[in-house]
DNA sequence: AGCACGCCGACT
DNA sequence: GTCGGCGTGCTC
């Protein structure tokens, strides 16, 4: 009989890992295995954990250590590189181990009976290993991405290249080449290959999912993100971690999958915001992408055409090496032209310029597309009473009840609070009540009243709530059965169509006085992203090329004149410069820590307390102070920034101070965020 | 975080 | 008389 502590990492917020006893009475089981799941008592219930490390001994006391259940040995371990993945998640980011390994393992696993496991396990086992790769694709490489592709393919140990390549570029085909090369040469020499390929959103680049099966059809492919069933979830995890999928195309979560021959990593549309998680473990894909290549040796591409100017920064001071496509990929294809309509001079009342309307009029007349973007969704963000003054302010937040005119409602697009339109004033019984500003709704109207034959679609969340709606919708403008495509940041990704030639941008300014600091970066980017949408498909002897225009107030602004001459370099160099001066990252290192209570005071007091808990010279701990919404949801919140010149001095302080924060027991909801994006 | 225990108000 | 509100305490 032998008799072993394993120390288990389980999902709870406490910071440890947690002792049990395992005994073997007989001698005939295998030994537990460290990276196996197993199952254990935990308080009055039952859950799965992973094993840490295998003991003799341990100094929990012998009447509170428990036995393990049982161990998932059918599985093969998870590898000793991942779990110091996930380990090093959890430290940066500070948070339990546990917390980052257990929930990024499908919950199918976690289950206490693992028939679905076993099922899982039997069609893994039934899928063939790659053997085969067709020859390389019809498709041809010009010689900037050739260059590029021969550049990337020279390394074999870790390197990030920062690939900067214009909308339309083709960055996808430098990508599946490179991938092609290292699989090849896998199959060639029977030692095998993974690439791990990340998205921001996967249900918006469809296409790139397409390519990628197209191009490599004998091949497994696993896909992976939040919005898979929890069998299939559990089916391409499985594939991954046997190794017997070759690519895994996934959105942030899939930075932590298991993929045991891991030999290359993309990040495409690196800038994305969707990279970095916002609640629970708030980690930066992105960045977690890096660590991993650097611990595997093996290349990253970090891919963009509006690269994050962290990224651009550490390609200046050559720790990323850059790699630029410079031209459009397709034969005469060129970058639309840029306009800006000056709306002090263009009145607007419905939100449309003349000189749009004009632009939008032509492209009806032959035929073509145009796109419209807003990034407001509903009809109004606000209604008020002209009579006494009152206004659609959400009860329980800081914000507007937006009205929505096709629903009929007033909704709150933070606590999604819902009610009817009001009839008249609820304070002095006025009926005539006004929307103030517009959304995509009041456009649609807009265009609907100015072009009654054409046929409009919006697409934003609200006319896609149901599962599989913006597939079909994107369909139809594919096919062309739309003539005008409106819509929010939805519309502003990934997809090609070939019949656009015209984009029009309509309220872009108020990111230009934002409180963030990084709201000029996300609409250079963005702005950068949506002009993408016009003009990919090659227009031979037309003489027009595509065109993009945008309706602002401040048509002298340094981010427009920059993105007239579609000059990234020009605004990324301009942004370092204000970033330096101001000592803004990436010139320093923050965290922030968040409170919330019911009164907002009691909020800002344990923020002042967690201030005064651990000195430290080279940190600054700022001012607690409200958030800038400061009530959702009935709840008020305040924050306090930290700011350090040096990550690892950032992260020495943190760790003890956590700690401490913990200890305080306080009742306050608080979190952490390293590394914060939205302050 | 769960999940229990524990001690005070409106109901079959 | 009890069902249930959420305060607080614990989890190897």
């Amino acid at each position: 009989m032998s008799c072993q502590i394993l120390k288990i990492a389980l999902d709870t917020p406490l910071d440890t890992a947690f002792d049990y006893r395992w005994v073997n009475p007989s001698d005939t089981e295998d030994l537990p295995k460290v990276g196996q799941f197993a199952l254990v008592p935990f308080g009055r219930r039952e859950v799965i954990g992973l094993i840490l490390s295998v003991h003799t001994s341990t100094d929990v006391p012998a009447d509170k250590l428990r036995d393990v259940i049982a161990v998932r040995s059918q599985l093969s371990p998870l590898s000793a590189a991942w779990i110091e993945l996930c380990r090093f998640a959890a430290e940066y980011y500070q948070r339990p181990v546990g917390e980052v390994v257990i929930p990024s393992c499908p919950k199918n696993l976690r289950v206490i009976k693992p028939t679905a496991l076993d099922k899982a396990l039997k069609k893994i086992a039934a899928m063939a290993p790659a053997t085969s790769l067709s020859a390389a694709s019809p498709l041809e490489l010009n010689t900037e991405q050739q260059q590029v592709v021969e550049a990337l393919s020279a390394e074999t140990g870790f390197k990030t290249s920062l690939l900067f390549g214009v909308t339309g570029s083709g960055k996808t085909e430098v990508y599946l080449q490179s991938a092609d090369r290292i699989l090849r040469r896998s199959i060639q020499t029977g030692e095998p290959a993974q690439i791990l390929i990340m998205v921001p959103e996967i249900n918006l680049t469809p296409q790139l999912e397409t390519n990628i099966r197209n191009r490599f059809p004998d091949l497994h492919i696993a896909t992976m993100h939040s919005q898979l069933a929890e069998g299939e979830r559990m089916q391409q995890w499985l594939a991954a971690h046997s190794g017997k999928a070759s690519i895994v195309l996934g959105t942030r979560l899939s930075v932590l999958a298991s993929m045991p021959y891991l030999k290359l990593i993309v990040v495409d549309e690196e800038h994305d915001p969707s990279y970095k998680q916002q609640d629970g473990l708030r980690y930066s894909a992105r960045d977690l992408a890096v660590w991993r290549a650097r611990q595997l040796d093996i290349p990253i591409v970090l891919g963009s055409a509006t690269p994050s100017v962290e990224s651009w920064q550490h390609a200046a001071t050559g720790r990323y090496r850059k790699l630029a496509l410079t031209h459009r990929a397709a034969i005469n294809a060129s970058l639309p032209a840029v306009g800006l309509i000056d709306m002090e001079r263009n009145k607007a009342p419905d939100g449309l310029s003349a000189p749009l309307i004009a632009a939008i009029k032509l492209r009806l007349e032959k035929g073509e597309q145009s796109l419209l973007f807003l990034n407001r969704r509903g009809y109004a963000p606000v209604i008020n009473c002209d009579a006494c003054g009152w206004i659609s302010n959400c009860r329980r937040c800081t914000a507007f009840m937006v009205l929505h005119k096709p629903e009929r409602r007033l909704r709150c697009h933070h606590c999604s609070a819902e009610t009817r339109i009001p009839s008249a004033c609820p304070t002095c019984g006025n009926v005539d009540l006004q929307p103030l500003g517009r959304g995509t709704q009041k456009i649609e109207e807009t265009l609907q009243q100015l072009f009654p034959a054409a046929r409009i679609l919006r697409i934003d969340a609200d006319s896609t709530r149901k599962k599989g709606s913006a597939q079909i919708a994107f369909d139809s403008v594919h096919r062309g059965d739309v003539d005008i495509l409106l819509g929010t940041q939805m519309v502003a990704k990934g997809h090609d169509f070939q019949r656009l030639t015209l984009v029009g941008v309509i309220n872009p300014d108020t990111a230009l006085f934002s409180q963030d600091y990084r709201a000029g970066e996300r609409l250079f980017a963005q702005l950068m992203q949506v002009a993408g949408r016009a003009g990919r498909a090659a227009k031979k002897a037309e003489g027009n090329a595509s065109e993009v225009l945008i309706q602002t107030r401040y048509p002298a602004h340094p981010l427009y004149r920059a993105l007239l001459q579609h000059d990234y370099p020009g605004f990324a160099e301009t942004t370092l410069k204000e970033r330096r001066d101001a000592g803004l990252p990436p010139f320093i290192f923050q965290a922030l820590l968040r409170a919330e209570a019911r009164e907002l005071q009691k909020a800002l007091d344990f923020l002042e307390l967690a201030r005064h808990l651990l000195a430290d010279d080279s940190i600054t701990l700022n001012d607690p102070v409200p958030m800038n919404i400061v009530r959702v949801a009935g709840v008020e919140r305040a924050q306090l920034l930290i700011e350090c010149a040096s990550r690892a001095q950032l992260q020495a302080f943190l760790k003890p101070w956590v700690e401490s924060l913990r200890k305080m027991k306080s009742r306050i909801r608080w979190s952490l965020e390293v590394d914060p994006v939205d302050i």
